[in-house]
DNA sequence: ACGTCGACCTGTGGGC
DNA sequence: TGCCCACAGGTCGACG
């Protein structure tokens, strides 16, 4: 399930269940799944035997799990136990992280499965798409949180900007990388190298809540335009958190295969022809890079010079 | 440094 | 019932 909040999701059910479980073995189902692995299916399924998962980690739509150092091996960078190197997962449009009883039926699209040694509960990438993807990845020093970051990252993910309900998050940072840029303010939003954790639900949603129409080129935002963007974005993030998520189907759930309910909280997105909870005009539908964008067609004018 | 487009996949729902 | 089309929460690389 693809925007933060249903990734955190995840990412605490991951906490609750796997954390400091030895894993036994790792089964590929489906090579697509494990395509940026590049030593192949077979090197995946071996690093993870015999690790232990420690706490799950988060930055963005993307996730990770820390592993102990294999046996034999030397201490990692952060001493003792290592956690050099952990599996990484991004979930793309249909991925699902399940936990359940080791014996309980095989889903359709079960692509991965992590046995553990305990005998207890499994985990399984279930992904409809095949989109997402899972690898076993060195994890390096953080170059985008700095001091108050989370240390170390996986090294593909580099390049990934701090999302916006993380510490490390730098607001003005930010503001300035948006004047930097021509372009608009969606484009940027669904940029995950400038913030990362927006996609097309949460980056219309908060455009909504900061009455600024998709288009509005970022060159010439204000502080204050941008502070209500981010803004936004962080509080209709948390309150998506807060109830689990927002889910149209079974396709977004969480560790125990739960739905979210934010579809009801909704405010713009998918909402075409319903009226604004602001104002009462009907929400408009464009196209807009191959996807769709909701807006209000009064609250979110559409501005003179548009990107 | 930008934008656009197609590719990567499977499934669902609507119109005919 | 089938068939075809549009559409779906994401990312990446090729090409301007």
């Amino acid at each position: 399930m693809p925007e933060l909040p249903e990734v955190e999701v995840v990412r605490r059910g991951l906490e609750r269940w796997t954390t400091d479980r030895t894993i036994a073995s790792a089964e590929v189902l489906h090579p697509r799944s494990v395509r940026r692995h590049a030593p192949g299916p077979a090197d995946f399924a071996g690093r993870l035997a015999g690790r232990t998962v420690r706490a799950p980690q988060r930055r963005g739509k993307y996730l990770w799990l820390p592993l102990s150092t294999p046996d034999g091996a030397a201490g990692g960078v952060d001493g003792a136990d290592g956690a050099n190197e952990a599996v990484l997962a991004h979930l793309g449009m249909s991925g699902q992280l399940l936990v359940g009883e080791p014996d309980r039926e095989r889903e359709k699209h079960l692509r991965v499965r992590i046995a553990f040694a305990d005998g207890g509960r499994d985990l399984r990438f279930v992904d409809q798409r095949t989109f997402g993807h899972l690898m076993v990845t060195d994890l390096v020093p953080d170059v985008v949180g700095g001091e108050k970051g989370p240390g170390l990252v996986p090294e593909p993910i580099v390049h990934i900007a701090a999302d916006p309900l993380e510490h490390a998050f730098d607001a003005e940072a930010f503001f300035r990388a948006l004047r930097r840029r021509r372009t608009g303010i969606k484009r940027a939003l669904l940029d995950q190298s400038l913030i990362s954790g927006v996609g097309n639900i949460y980056a219309d949603e908060a455009l909504w809540r900061a009455r600024l129409h998709w288009a509005r080129p970022t060159d010439t935002m204000t502080r204050a335009e941008a502070a209500r963007v981010l803004e936004g974005a962080q509080e209709v993030m948390e309150a998506a958190l807060a109830v689990g998520g927002t889910s149209f189907d079974s396709l977004y759930v969480d560790v125990n295969g739960d739905s979210g309910y934010f579809e009801r909280s909704l405010d713009a997105y998918g909402r075409r022809d319903e009226p604004c909870r602001r104002c009462g005009a009907p929400i408009r539908r464009d196209e807009f890079m191959n996807r769709s964008s909701y807006s209000c067609p009064v609250c979110q004018p559409r501005p003179r010079r548009a990107r």
